[in-house]
DNA sequence: CGGCCTCCTCTACAGATGTAGAGGACTCTA
DNA sequence: TAGAGTCCTCTACATCTGTAGAGGAGGCCG
Protein backbone atom coordinates (compact mmCIF):
# COMPACT_ATOMS: atom_id res chain seq x y z
CA UNK A 1 0.00 0.00 0.00
CA UNK A 2 1.56 2.77 -1.56
CA UNK A 3 -0.46 5.33 1.09
CA UNK A 4 1.33 3.63 4.19
CA UNK A 5 4.76 3.71 2.99
CA UNK A 6 4.41 7.37 2.79
CA UNK A 7 3.23 7.59 6.03
CA UNK A 8 5.72 5.33 7.39
CA UNK A 9 8.40 7.67 5.66
CA UNK A 10 7.05 10.82 7.53
CA UNK A 11 6.99 9.12 10.26
CA UNK A 12 11.14 8.37 10.50
CA UNK A 13 11.05 12.24 9.16
CA UNK A 14 9.29 13.47 11.74
CA UNK A 15 11.59 11.50 14.33
CA UNK A 16 14.62 12.41 12.71
CA UNK A 17 14.31 16.02 11.23
CA UNK A 18 11.13 17.65 13.58
CA UNK A 19 7.78 18.80 12.48
CA UNK A 20 10.18 21.39 10.62
CA UNK A 21 11.54 18.36 7.91
CA UNK A 22 7.71 17.59 7.33
CA UNK A 23 7.90 18.47 4.05
CA UNK A 24 5.53 16.56 0.89
CA UNK A 25 8.96 16.45 -0.78
CA UNK A 26 10.80 15.44 1.90
CA UNK A 27 8.49 12.51 2.67
CA UNK A 28 8.61 11.67 -1.24
CA UNK A 29 13.05 11.23 -0.83
CA UNK A 30 12.95 9.38 1.85
CA UNK A 31 10.38 7.09 0.20
CA UNK A 32 12.12 6.81 -2.55
CA UNK A 33 8.94 7.37 -4.25
CA UNK A 34 8.88 10.32 -7.51
CA UNK A 35 8.40 13.60 -6.69
CA UNK A 36 4.29 14.62 -6.22
CA UNK A 37 3.60 11.53 -4.80
CA UNK A 38 2.76 12.37 -1.04
CA UNK A 39 0.82 15.81 -2.68
CA UNK A 40 -1.30 13.72 -4.90
CA UNK A 41 -2.28 11.31 -1.40
CA UNK A 42 -2.19 13.98 0.69
CA UNK A 43 -3.17 17.40 -0.58
CA UNK A 44 -2.47 19.73 2.24
CA UNK A 45 0.09 19.52 4.73
CA UNK A 46 -2.47 19.16 7.23
CA UNK A 47 -3.93 15.99 5.61
CA UNK A 48 -0.54 14.65 5.78
CA UNK A 49 0.02 15.59 9.03
CA UNK A 50 -3.20 14.05 10.42
CA UNK A 51 -1.94 10.72 7.77
CA UNK A 52 1.06 10.10 9.82
CA UNK A 53 -0.71 10.50 13.24
CA UNK A 54 -3.38 7.85 12.10
CA UNK A 55 -0.66 5.55 11.06
CA UNK A 56 0.84 6.16 14.42
CA UNK A 57 -1.97 5.02 16.11
CA UNK A 58 -1.76 1.76 14.42
CA UNK A 59 1.16 0.75 14.79
CA UNK A 60 0.59 1.43 18.73
CA UNK A 61 -1.99 -1.29 18.79
CA UNK A 62 0.65 -2.70 20.70
CA UNK A 63 -0.80 -1.96 24.44
CA UNK A 64 0.62 -2.32 28.05
CA UNK A 65 1.59 -5.57 28.66
CA UNK A 66 -0.43 -7.13 31.44
CA UNK A 67 1.33 -9.98 33.20
CA UNK A 68 -0.55 -10.94 36.54
CA UNK A 69 2.20 -12.62 37.94
CA UNK A 70 4.42 -10.24 37.41
CA UNK A 71 3.12 -6.55 36.98
CA UNK A 72 6.05 -4.16 37.62
CA UNK A 73 7.89 -6.54 34.89
CA UNK A 74 5.69 -6.14 32.38
CA UNK A 75 4.95 -2.90 32.39
CA UNK A 76 8.65 -2.44 32.66
CA UNK A 77 8.99 -4.35 29.06
CA UNK A 78 6.42 -2.18 27.57
CA UNK A 79 8.00 1.23 28.47
CA UNK A 80 11.19 -0.41 27.33
CA UNK A 81 9.84 -1.46 24.40
CA UNK A 82 8.60 2.13 23.39
CA UNK A 83 12.22 3.04 24.29
CA UNK A 84 13.30 0.46 21.36
CA UNK A 85 11.12 1.96 19.50
CA UNK A 86 12.76 5.39 19.82
CA UNK A 87 11.59 7.06 15.94
CA UNK A 88 7.78 6.27 16.87
CA UNK A 89 7.85 7.58 20.32
CA UNK A 90 9.56 10.56 19.16
CA UNK A 91 6.87 11.35 16.57
CA UNK A 92 4.45 10.55 18.93
CA UNK A 93 5.80 13.32 21.04
CA UNK A 94 5.74 15.56 18.08
CA UNK A 95 2.88 14.90 17.37
CA UNK A 96 1.55 15.59 21.21
CA UNK A 97 2.98 18.70 20.63
CA UNK A 98 1.64 19.83 17.91
CA UNK A 99 -1.83 18.61 18.92
CA UNK A 100 -1.36 21.42 21.27
CA UNK A 101 -2.42 24.17 18.58
CA UNK A 102 -4.03 21.43 16.50
CA UNK A 103 -6.94 20.34 18.27
CA UNK A 104 -8.17 17.70 15.92
CA UNK A 105 -5.22 15.62 16.77
CA UNK A 106 -5.79 15.13 19.97
CA UNK A 107 -8.89 12.46 18.99
CA UNK A 108 -6.21 10.34 17.24
CA UNK A 109 -3.52 10.51 19.74
CA UNK A 110 -5.71 9.52 22.44
CA UNK A 111 -3.27 6.67 24.01
CA UNK A 112 -5.67 4.37 25.65
CA UNK A 113 -3.64 3.79 29.07
CA UNK A 114 -5.21 5.74 31.09
CA UNK A 115 -8.17 3.72 31.80
CA UNK A 116 -6.52 0.66 31.86
CA UNK A 117 -3.79 2.54 34.80
CA UNK A 118 -7.36 3.14 36.40
CA UNK A 119 -8.22 -0.18 36.59
CA UNK A 120 -5.14 -1.19 37.90
CA UNK A 121 -5.05 1.13 40.53
CA UNK A 122 -8.35 0.30 41.73
CA UNK A 123 -7.18 -3.29 41.76
CA UNK A 124 -4.38 -2.99 43.65
CA UNK A 125 -6.31 -1.22 46.72
CA UNK A 126 -5.56 2.38 45.87
CA UNK A 127 -7.80 4.81 48.01
CA UNK A 128 -8.85 6.88 44.71
CA UNK A 129 -8.66 4.68 42.00
CA UNK A 130 -9.25 8.24 39.54
CA UNK A 131 -6.02 9.93 41.38
CA UNK A 132 -3.62 7.51 41.77
CA UNK A 133 -4.59 5.65 38.00
CA UNK A 134 -3.73 9.24 36.77
CA UNK A 135 -0.74 9.95 38.87
CA UNK A 136 0.73 6.52 37.71
CA UNK A 137 -0.20 7.42 33.83
CA UNK A 138 1.81 10.50 34.72
CA UNK A 139 4.91 8.60 36.12
CA UNK A 140 4.78 6.14 32.87
CA UNK A 141 4.72 8.98 30.90
CA UNK A 142 7.44 10.97 32.77
CA UNK A 143 9.71 7.47 33.10
CA UNK A 144 9.57 7.70 29.00
CA UNK A 145 10.10 11.09 28.47
CA UNK A 146 13.14 11.40 31.09
CA UNK A 147 14.51 8.30 29.22
CA UNK A 148 13.28 9.23 26.15
CA UNK A 149 14.38 12.64 25.34
CA UNK A 150 15.48 13.73 28.90
CA UNK A 151 18.04 14.05 31.16
CA UNK A 152 18.05 9.53 31.49
CA UNK A 153 18.91 9.94 27.49
CA UNK A 154 22.18 10.37 28.12
CA UNK A 155 23.05 8.80 31.42
CA UNK A 156 20.50 6.11 31.75
CA UNK A 157 20.89 2.16 30.72
CA UNK A 158 20.65 1.43 26.77
CA UNK A 159 17.17 0.21 26.27
CA UNK A 160 16.35 -2.91 25.56
CA UNK A 161 19.27 -4.33 27.64
CA UNK A 162 18.53 -6.08 30.95
CA UNK A 163 19.92 -3.17 32.91
CA UNK A 164 17.07 -1.05 31.34
CA UNK A 165 14.34 -3.31 32.06
CA UNK A 166 15.93 -4.12 35.98
CA UNK A 167 16.18 -0.32 36.19
CA UNK A 168 12.31 0.58 34.62
CA UNK A 169 10.81 -2.38 36.59
CA UNK A 170 12.40 -0.85 40.22
CA UNK A 171 10.74 2.62 39.54
CA UNK A 172 7.82 1.05 38.58
CA UNK A 173 7.59 -1.28 41.66
CA UNK A 174 7.95 2.25 43.82
CA UNK A 175 4.94 3.77 41.91
CA UNK A 176 2.40 0.67 42.09
CA UNK A 177 2.68 0.01 46.06
CA UNK A 178 -0.95 1.19 47.48
CA UNK B 1 17.27 45.39 25.06
CA UNK B 2 16.11 44.60 21.43
CA UNK B 3 17.27 41.25 21.68
CA UNK B 4 15.63 40.31 24.51
CA UNK B 5 12.51 41.41 22.45
CA UNK B 6 13.25 39.27 19.49
CA UNK B 7 13.92 35.84 21.55
CA UNK B 8 10.81 36.45 23.82
CA UNK B 9 8.67 36.86 21.11
CA UNK B 10 10.21 33.71 19.70
CA UNK B 11 9.49 31.87 22.31
CA UNK B 12 6.07 32.80 22.59
CA UNK B 13 5.62 31.84 18.55
CA UNK B 14 7.25 28.34 19.48
CA UNK B 15 5.05 27.47 21.97
CA UNK B 16 1.82 28.74 19.85
CA UNK B 17 2.60 27.41 16.68
CA UNK B 18 5.80 25.19 17.33
CA UNK B 19 9.01 25.21 15.59
CA UNK B 20 7.80 25.41 12.41
CA UNK B 21 5.80 28.49 12.86
CA UNK B 22 9.55 29.94 13.97
CA UNK B 23 10.83 31.71 11.03
CA UNK B 24 12.73 35.44 11.39
CA UNK B 25 9.52 37.20 9.55
CA UNK B 26 7.59 35.74 11.84
CA UNK B 27 9.62 36.78 15.11
CA UNK B 28 9.42 40.74 13.61
CA UNK B 29 5.91 40.47 13.00
CA UNK B 30 5.10 38.81 16.48
CA UNK B 31 7.50 41.43 18.42
CA UNK B 32 6.68 44.24 16.58
CA UNK B 33 9.38 44.86 14.78
CA UNK B 34 10.36 46.14 11.39
CA UNK B 35 11.42 43.61 8.58
CA UNK B 36 14.88 42.21 8.95
CA UNK B 37 14.92 42.89 12.32
CA UNK B 38 15.69 39.39 13.71
CA UNK B 39 17.80 38.49 10.84
CA UNK B 40 20.36 41.09 11.69
CA UNK B 41 20.53 39.76 15.14
CA UNK B 42 20.43 36.28 14.44
CA UNK B 43 21.59 35.95 10.74
CA UNK B 44 21.03 31.77 10.83
CA UNK B 45 18.06 30.23 12.17
CA UNK B 46 20.43 27.93 13.82
CA UNK B 47 21.19 30.91 15.65
CA UNK B 48 18.07 32.03 16.61
CA UNK B 49 16.90 29.16 17.94
CA UNK B 50 20.21 28.89 19.82
CA UNK B 51 19.28 32.35 21.76
CA UNK B 52 15.75 31.50 22.32
CA UNK B 53 16.90 28.29 24.29
CA UNK B 54 19.25 30.48 25.83
CA UNK B 55 16.41 33.02 27.33
CA UNK B 56 14.68 30.74 28.50
CA UNK B 57 17.59 29.11 30.04
CA UNK B 58 17.76 32.76 31.78
CA UNK B 59 14.08 32.75 32.66
CA UNK B 60 13.92 29.46 34.07
CA UNK B 61 16.52 30.77 36.90
CA UNK B 62 13.52 30.19 39.17
CA UNK B 63 14.95 26.87 40.52
CA UNK B 64 12.65 24.50 42.82
CA UNK B 65 10.93 25.98 45.97
CA UNK B 66 12.50 23.94 48.77
CA UNK B 67 9.95 24.40 51.66
CA UNK B 68 11.49 22.70 54.76
CA UNK B 69 8.50 22.19 56.65
CA UNK B 70 6.41 21.23 53.35
CA UNK B 71 8.59 19.68 50.93
CA UNK B 72 6.19 17.97 48.82
CA UNK B 73 3.98 21.69 49.34
CA UNK B 74 6.90 23.41 47.94
CA UNK B 75 7.51 21.09 45.11
CA UNK B 76 3.73 20.69 44.54
CA UNK B 77 4.04 24.65 43.92
CA UNK B 78 6.86 24.37 41.84
CA UNK B 79 5.28 22.19 39.10
CA UNK B 80 2.09 24.36 39.48
CA UNK B 81 4.29 27.23 38.46
CA UNK B 82 5.34 25.71 35.19
CA UNK B 83 1.98 24.72 34.61
CA UNK B 84 0.80 28.33 35.00
CA UNK B 85 3.79 29.71 32.45
CA UNK B 86 2.65 27.59 29.98
CA UNK B 87 4.06 29.06 26.89
CA UNK B 88 7.83 28.39 28.22
CA UNK B 89 7.15 25.49 29.62
CA UNK B 90 5.65 24.40 26.04
CA UNK B 91 8.34 26.14 24.05
CA UNK B 92 11.57 24.17 26.57
CA UNK B 93 9.31 20.47 25.51
CA UNK B 94 9.48 22.01 21.81
CA UNK B 95 13.44 22.59 22.31
CA UNK B 96 13.98 19.53 23.94
CA UNK B 97 12.98 17.37 21.18
CA UNK B 98 14.45 19.76 19.14
CA UNK B 99 17.87 19.08 20.92
CA UNK B 100 17.25 15.24 20.03
CA UNK B 101 18.73 15.85 16.64
CA UNK B 102 20.60 18.99 17.47
CA UNK B 103 23.04 18.24 20.36
CA UNK B 104 24.42 21.37 21.18
CA UNK B 105 20.67 22.54 22.62
CA UNK B 106 21.62 20.28 25.37
CA UNK B 107 24.09 21.67 26.93
CA UNK B 108 21.91 25.41 27.46
CA UNK B 109 19.09 23.20 28.47
CA UNK B 110 19.89 21.14 31.21
CA UNK B 111 17.72 22.07 33.88
CA UNK B 112 19.53 21.39 36.95
CA UNK B 113 17.04 20.03 39.45
CA UNK B 114 18.69 16.35 38.62
CA UNK B 115 21.64 17.23 41.42
CA UNK B 116 19.33 18.58 43.65
CA UNK B 117 16.85 15.69 43.27
CA UNK B 118 19.83 13.47 44.31
CA UNK B 119 20.90 15.24 46.90
CA UNK B 120 17.32 15.26 48.20
CA UNK B 121 16.81 11.76 48.07
CA UNK B 122 19.92 11.47 49.86
CA UNK B 123 18.55 13.89 52.12
CA UNK B 124 15.55 11.69 52.81
CA UNK B 125 17.44 8.35 53.38
CA UNK B 126 16.50 6.41 49.94
CA UNK B 127 18.96 3.37 49.76
CA UNK B 128 20.41 3.94 46.25
CA UNK B 129 20.13 8.36 46.15
CA UNK B 130 20.96 8.30 42.37
CA UNK B 131 18.62 5.83 41.11
CA UNK B 132 16.06 7.32 43.45
CA UNK B 133 16.96 10.51 41.99
CA UNK B 134 16.53 9.82 38.44
CA UNK B 135 13.26 8.34 38.95
CA UNK B 136 11.60 11.34 41.31
CA UNK B 137 13.05 13.46 38.42
CA UNK B 138 11.52 11.94 35.90
CA UNK B 139 8.47 11.29 37.70
CA UNK B 140 8.57 15.43 38.42
CA UNK B 141 8.80 15.77 34.31
CA UNK B 142 6.18 13.43 33.33
CA UNK B 143 3.67 14.99 35.76
CA UNK B 144 4.19 18.23 34.56
CA UNK B 145 4.11 16.85 30.93
CA UNK B 146 0.95 14.91 31.78
CA UNK B 147 -0.76 18.32 33.24
CA UNK B 148 0.72 20.18 30.12
CA UNK B 149 -0.29 18.09 26.76
CA UNK B 150 -0.86 14.80 28.18
CA UNK B 151 -4.17 13.51 28.88
CA UNK B 152 -4.27 15.74 32.30
CA UNK B 153 -4.27 18.72 30.10
CA UNK B 154 -8.52 18.65 29.24
CA UNK B 155 -9.04 16.22 32.34
CA UNK B 156 -6.74 17.64 35.04
CA UNK B 157 -7.55 20.19 37.35
CA UNK B 158 -6.79 24.32 36.32
CA UNK B 159 -3.05 25.36 37.05
CA UNK B 160 -2.87 27.90 39.32
CA UNK B 161 -5.92 26.87 41.37
CA UNK B 162 -5.97 25.52 45.00
CA UNK B 163 -7.27 21.59 44.01
CA UNK B 164 -4.07 21.79 41.42
CA UNK B 165 -1.83 22.44 44.31
CA UNK B 166 -3.40 19.67 46.55
CA UNK B 167 -3.91 17.28 43.82
CA UNK B 168 -0.07 17.39 42.72
CA UNK B 169 1.51 17.95 46.47
CA UNK B 170 -0.92 14.28 46.86
CA UNK B 171 1.62 13.04 44.02
CA UNK B 172 4.38 14.26 45.64
CA UNK B 173 4.23 13.21 48.44
CA UNK B 174 3.28 9.37 46.86
CA UNK B 175 7.18 10.02 45.09
CA UNK B 176 9.15 11.80 48.14
CA UNK B 177 8.15 8.25 50.48
CA UNK B 178 11.73 6.57 51.14
C1' DC C 1 -12.12 -4.07 -29.11
C1' DG C 2 -13.35 0.65 -27.26
C1' DG C 3 -14.31 3.38 -23.53
C1' DC C 4 -13.89 4.33 -18.70
C1' DC C 5 -11.78 4.56 -14.35
C1' DT C 6 -8.12 4.45 -11.09
C1' DC C 7 -3.62 5.20 -9.89
C1' DC C 8 0.34 7.57 -10.58
C1' DT C 9 3.92 11.04 -12.44
C1' DC C 10 5.15 15.44 -13.95
C1' DT C 11 5.03 20.31 -14.26
C1' DA C 12 3.47 24.91 -12.86
C1' DC C 13 3.19 28.77 -9.90
C1' DA C 14 2.38 31.99 -6.18
C1' DG C 15 4.02 32.83 -1.92
C1' DA C 16 7.21 32.08 2.04
C1' DT C 17 11.87 31.51 3.83
C1' DG C 18 16.97 31.83 4.84
C1' DT C 19 20.56 34.71 4.29
C1' DA C 20 23.30 38.61 2.71
C1' DG C 21 24.61 43.29 2.15
C1' DA C 22 23.93 48.46 1.24
C1' DG C 23 23.18 52.33 3.39
C1' DG C 24 20.82 55.60 6.81
C1' DA C 25 20.29 57.41 11.58
C1' DC C 26 22.11 58.06 15.78
C1' DT C 27 25.76 58.40 19.42
C1' DC C 28 30.08 59.04 21.30
C1' DT C 29 34.71 60.96 21.26
C1' DA C 30 38.15 64.16 20.24
C1' DT D 1 31.92 70.14 14.80
C1' DA D 2 33.97 66.32 12.17
C1' DG D 3 34.76 61.55 12.09
C1' DA D 4 34.23 56.82 13.59
C1' DG D 5 31.59 53.32 15.19
C1' DT D 6 27.25 51.13 16.36
C1' DC D 7 22.67 50.00 15.70
C1' DC D 8 18.96 49.51 12.83
C1' DT D 9 15.98 49.31 8.44
C1' DC D 10 15.28 48.09 3.82
C1' DT D 11 15.83 45.58 -0.27
C1' DA D 12 17.45 41.62 -3.02
C1' DC D 13 17.53 36.98 -4.45
C1' DA D 14 18.05 32.01 -4.80
C1' DT D 15 15.68 28.31 -2.94
C1' DC D 16 12.03 25.79 -0.80
C1' DT D 17 7.11 24.86 0.08
C1' DG D 18 2.10 24.14 -0.41
C1' DT D 19 -1.14 23.19 -3.57
C1' DA D 20 -3.30 22.42 -8.01
C1' DG D 21 -4.16 20.30 -12.30
C1' DA D 22 -2.92 18.05 -16.90
C1' DG D 23 -2.16 13.99 -18.76
C1' DG D 24 -0.19 9.02 -19.26
C1' DA D 25 -0.19 3.81 -18.10
C1' DG D 26 -2.61 0.08 -17.21
C1' DG D 27 -6.56 -2.60 -15.78
C1' DC D 28 -11.57 -3.63 -16.03
C1' DC D 29 -16.25 -3.84 -17.98
C1' DG D 30 -19.28 -3.82 -21.65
Amino acid sequence: MRKDLITDAAIRIVAEQGMRGLTHRAVDREAGLPEGSTSAYFRTRKALIEGFVERLAVQEQQEIVLDQDDLAGGIAKTIDGWLVERNRTLARYAAMLEATHHPELKSILVHSPREQATALARALGHESPEHAGAHFTAFIEGLLFYRLVGGGSTTGPRPGTEESLRDLKKAVEKVLRP
